[in-house]
DNA sequence: CACATACTTTAGAATAATTATAAAGTAGTT
DNA sequence: AACTACTTTATAATTATTCTAAAGTATGTG
């Protein structure tokens, strides 16, 4: 029960911090996002289904669209794209890279690619972070 | 004039690579993206807005999202993301980076960024490219 | 160089992802 | 406990994109 409670109260502060009072569907959804060992990718259509396929009284979208959007706003998921029209997101919010391998994404850890040369930012702007995507294609 | 029968030439070219016919409204999509010194981003509805405008008979929607996506397919685009849900598409074919600036894309020349580290391609699997986005924000 | 045929164009309908709306419900303060 | 502002929800609206089917056009063949 301990750990239960503490669990619940870090959910309690991603969503506080995220400037969203901690409802019960926000912390259900907090406990989804967050609470397991390995970090994970999704849309907010596979969490929904995901989500509400288990429970008798469902979710609404726009809540799982709402509360997406502030935990990503407040730096809990990071929001990625493939080259179709639909959102990824990533539990994994540490600065990361990517292989894309037909729709697939994984993660590359940010130590695994360093660089020998970057550009300056341009004047007035300083970088804010660097990501690289590896598109990979079969070995023939 | 030469040099107008040249052009037109490339681009009809572009197009059957593409397995296009070089239909009229296809070859001035070609013009309109390939016909200038510098390569550019830009949207589907971006491309339509800013070619209709001037155009008394107006070229479908579905036109040139056929277009831009054969072309696309045969290599002569390259489609990115940014964080939303709209393709975005490049003219310029070249390998290279880029700069995103809320919104803003700036491209970045390929031999402006190297490697010291870069992971292997997992079993059966091979790089095909690799690409790399640097955010920017302001220098507060 | 006319003709047949397969490919194109087009307007509009359909779909998918996401956002907006506004009425009913709930958290947090007093 | 009561009040008020924030939430949830179902549904409508919007946006980007794809589909459809009828009318038009490029191109190889004769």
């Amino acid at each position: 029960m301990h750990k239960m409670i503490k669990k619940n109260k870090t959910f309690i502060d991603k969503l506080r911090s995220s400037g969203l009072r901690p409802t019960n569907q926000r912390v259900e959804i907090c406990k989804f996002l967050f609470g397991r060992k390995k970090t994970f990718h999704f849309t907010v259509e596979e969490l929904k289904n995901s989500m509400n396929l288990k429970r008798l009284k469902k979710i609404s979208t726009a809540t799982f669209y709402n509360t997406v959007h502030a935990l990503k706003s407040a730096g809990h998921l990071k929001e990625f794209s493939l080259d179709n029209n639909t959102s990824y997101y990533d539990t994994n919010i540490a600065s990361h890279h990517h292989f894309f391998d037909n729709g697939k994404v994984i993660d590359i850890k940010s130590d695994k690619i360093t660089f020998q040369k970057l550009p300056e930012a341009p004047k007035g702007k300083k970088i804010k972070n660097v990501e690289v995507v590896i598109r990979l294609e079969n070995n023939n």
